[in-house]
DNA sequence: GCAATATACTTGCATATGCAACTATATTGC
DNA sequence: GCAATATAGTTGCATATGCAAGTATATTGC
């Protein structure tokens, strides 16, 4: 009798081998490039690709997987650098959106054609335009949901 | 004229979103079941699934995708708690092996049943066989062999 | 054999980040 | 309308972690 063999443990255990070697290129890169980390770029990339280009923090807390205390912090010295701006909701008080500056509109425009040419170079070699499309699909499930707005 | 779409900026976001929702549910568990993170955990499994059980510290940096200085800080505790030991080298003075303890491979093992079991809770649904075991090939060779020696 | 260099590990320091407490405002139940 | 509760944001504190310097040992070039 045939026994199916389980590839959980392994598809996981490779999940987060390949996140760290990407998450070590990437920042290294962003940061020689933009001066910026990762958590950061994709901060600006949530806003330039949300309506208005403003979020609350809670929301874009939501969006990079951390916490508020997170999102202060990060954001201030954008918001120091000009990149960032705040906006006041006149229905809800507690609100502060952050919004993207045109100096941070154009910033994210030029880290996402960094971002993007990296993603291109972590699929050279052997892969096709199938096996990339059938892995975007599959890791598209497993996130469930997560950097959807991105996507 | 088609023009073919590229998919490779979606993989990588999704597989960043997939790590996040992944890391999360995991060290949240292992924290409450284990009492140690995804870190200390993976480096138990590293010991275990290594020759002799014993690594040195520069391997493990390599395989946890760390520095020397993080191992160093995460090992101290679980030496202090019996999982861990240290075993020096005759031929190298320099080296430090870390090896685990007869309590420490208990450990490991029960890690392990635990890791296994939410790699599979986390293709619940409509994963089939086929999706899980495409997915750990194309994962795999992201990985660019990371975490090979556990897989 | 010795000086120069390389490697393994540790530690001080700076940064990053989650949690909990705090303030301010909004909403809900009555 | 008011008290109770919920939510948004900030900040103090503890922990985690990378980098660079320091120590000890090995290896290499001569």
């Amino acid at each position: 009798m045939m026994r199916m063999t389980d590839h959980t443990y392994p598809a996981i255990m490779s999940l987060f081998g390949a996140y760290a070697a990407l998450e070590e290129r990437f920042s290294g890169e962003l940061g020689a490039v933009h001066g910026m980390g990762l958590k950061e770029s994709l901060m600006l990339l949530h806003l330039a690709s949300a309506t208005a280009g403003r979020l609350t923090r809670v929301d874009l807390a939501k969006r990079l997987s951390t916490t508020g205390s997170t999102i202060t912090r990060i954001a201030q010295p954008l918001e120091k650098l000009g990149f960032l701006d705040r906006e006041a909701d006149p229905r809800d008080a507690r609100l502060a959106y952050i919004v993207l500056t045109q100096t941070g509109r154009e910033a994210a425009g030029n880290i996402r054609l960094t971002l993007q040419r990296q993603c291109s170079t972590a699929f050279r070699g052997d892969w096709t335009a199938v096996d990339i499309e059938r892995f975007a699909h599959l890791a598209g499930r497993l996130a469930a949901g997560r950097n959807a707005q991105l996507v």
